[in-house]
DNA sequence: TGTGAATAAGAATTCAAG
DNA sequence: CTTGAATTCTTATTCACA
């Protein structure tokens, strides 16, 4: 279900620094969440999560709140 | 110069809602800094700006503070 | 160090279709 | 209304060079 993956998400982001979406997909399918690049895309606007660039210079994926 | 420029992409980004770098770049143009989209995505990247989804659902670049 | 040209890499959207 | 496959679009990076 689209709501569960998209808690998922959030919870992923928060624990790992995911640079991106290929690499969101796949700790996704760990949890049970096959999707494609294209509902992550989905899911991060919904969320409307921000990829910011991290304290060591890499780009990760963050809400808005922590950015 | 490197910085007039980013300070114009700053303005620019206040004024208008940009939002790609190939629409950023045609706005730098104007104002005389000409560039390429490698180089205005060295800036966003240098001022830490974030392309963030904007009210009407249409993305668009910001600052930290203000996403 | 800063940049452009070209390319690679990444992400958003289109186009069915369930 | 949600998704995947494919595509297009966008952006980051590489590589050469001033």
């Amino acid at each position: 279900m689209k709501n569960d993956r998209q808690t998922a998400v959030l919870q992923i982001i928060e624990e790992t620094a995911v640079e991106t979406q290929e690499q969101l997909m796949q700790l996704l399918a760990v949890r049970g969440f096959a999707c494609t690049q294209a509902t992550v895309s989905r899911d991060i606007k919904e969320l409307r999560l921000l990829k910011v660039l991290s304290a060591n210079g890499v780009y990760k994926y963050a809400t808005a709140d922590k950015a």
